[in-house]
DNA sequence: TGGGAATTCCC
DNA sequence: TGGGAATTCCC
């Protein structure tokens, strides 16, 4: 299986070779790729993968937003067998095509007359497909071709449908990222103004979250409006009361930036929070 | 002449009808349009308006990067006379055209064949051209007609060319603003840090100015460096100090966005500079 | 209109 | 590679 989030779609400007898309299971000092075994059979194979869309895996790539670039000839299979039967792919890329451009690909045959009057049908078909599609989450899909008695392969097996792969460049699947805030400290009873600033967010789809890991997993949440963040890249926030106002010495908790839909989140920054006194509230 | 800043080019797919460029000298409730009077004559004439460029003003659009808008049938042209001879332009509207499109609009005659082959290299043509014309910034061409004895706008005038325009939407000429600080109050001896949110800035061409009205314009610089430039849109600084570290009371100075280069800057804001107390320097 | 964000590109 | 920003589009 592929890693689900974290890898970038490319565009064909960027160039080739920037790294093969991981395994679900691919550590940093560790890489693996995606990989499929063909399972009760002992002999020569040939497996095959193509991308597919998120929601229609069978259709196949009917449209090709993306394009699977393997070698430099653009083949993408692999050969295996006898024994082991098992297929890796290590440089799997996942080709970002423009919408411009990907409108044209489905018209071969169109001549340059044409070309200015049908554009804007075309790139109204190409923004329709896109809202339904999804351009930002593809799925791969694997088919093996045992060898025929001749030596050809042409005896293909069911294909196989990995999970989904997001593109880390999409809005909404973008690693989420504290990078800075103009305190880490605050009292106990919440309500303290924060200036986060953080890697790109969406203002409907993302929550501060604080959390204590320990003692039962208390858990409350910064409040803000969506006008409280400042062009995906900042959040005003004041932050929520603990569980408990008695506490004797200063706690130390976490926050970390979370999104509603997705539930993934950011890494953690600490916040330390201090014994509220009488009459003086805030003090630092 | 046209209003140079603060107008917004715009592109094909964002529709008609945004409002025409002003003058340079209108106002909101006043509005004024670029204008141009034939002086010393007496009678008919016909006003055409073309869009230069920046650099190039005697070259015209050879490569129509923009298209002015005038009319609904794209006529650029006011007829004046006999008496007054001022031509106002009212409705002129300035398109963005895509690079890509760009670029095949100067190929007409271009063949489908050849459509994929000579793709990568229109692109980098259009970027070289991109990169030495400056496609954000434009200057008005007038030209004027007289009427000949058969009633023929044929006896053309030398063209005027206006100052330059520039795109309100292009990084290096958007409107500079600051939306949000952290804190509008510091110590006259300077080094508060502030958490600053605005508008989209360029990290290696803003800086931001401390200044009084009176007193003999005392200015200075919040400290940063591009490194503090948060996405474009968060600035984190140090206050300056103060020309005098010996004020008995509270004194408001004012601080605005400046762009290094264009010398343009934001609306200021209001920053109050405490009295600085032996051995408690951060009294709030 | 301008506010806002997605898409695309650059190094 | 990912950081960063320009360009383009949407409402």
């Amino acid at each position: 299986e592929p890693k689900q989030r974290g890898f970038r779609f490319r565009y064909e400007c960027e160039g080739p070779s920037h790294g093969g898309l991981p395994g679900a299971s691919s550590e940093k000092n560790r890489r693996t790729y995606p990989t499929v075994k063909i399972s009760n059979y002992v002999g020569h194979a040939r497996v095959e993968v193509q991308l597919v869309t998120h929601t229609d895996p069978l259709a196949s790539t009917r449209t090709a937003w993306w394009a699977v670039h393997c070698t430099e000839n653009g083949t993408c299979m692999v050969d295996v067998g006898p024994n082991d039967l098992t297929a890796s792919f290590s440089n799997l890329g996942i080709l970002h095509v423009t919408k411009k451009s990907a409108s044209h690909d489905r018209r071969q045959p169109i001549n340059t007359q044409h070309l200015r009057s049908t554009e804007s049908s075309i790139l109204k078909e190409a923004k329709e497909l896109g809202k339904v599609m999804d351009l930002n989450i593809v799925r791969l899909k694997f088919t093996a071709y045992l060898q025929d008695s001749n030596g050809g392969f042409t005896r293909a097996l069911k294909p196989v449908v990995s999970n989904a792969i997001y593109d880390s460049k999409s809005p909404n699947a973008s690693n989420l990222k504290i990078s800075r805030m103009d305190k880490t400290c605050g009292t106990v009873l919440g309500g303290d103004e924060i200036f986060l600033l953080c890697d790109k967010v969406q203002k409907d789809d993302i929550e501060i979250r604080f959390y204590e890991e320990d003692e039962g997993g208390w858990e409350a949440f910064g409040d803000f409006s969506p006008t409280d963040v400042h062009k995906q890249y900042a959040i005003v926030f004041k932050t929520p009361p603990y569980h408990s106002a008695e506490i004797e010495r200063p706690v130390t908790v976490f926050l970390q930036l979370k999104r509603k839909k997705a539930g993934d989140s950011s890494d953690p920054k600490q916040f330390t929070l201090h014994p509220s006194v009488q009459g003086k509230p805030r003090p630092f």
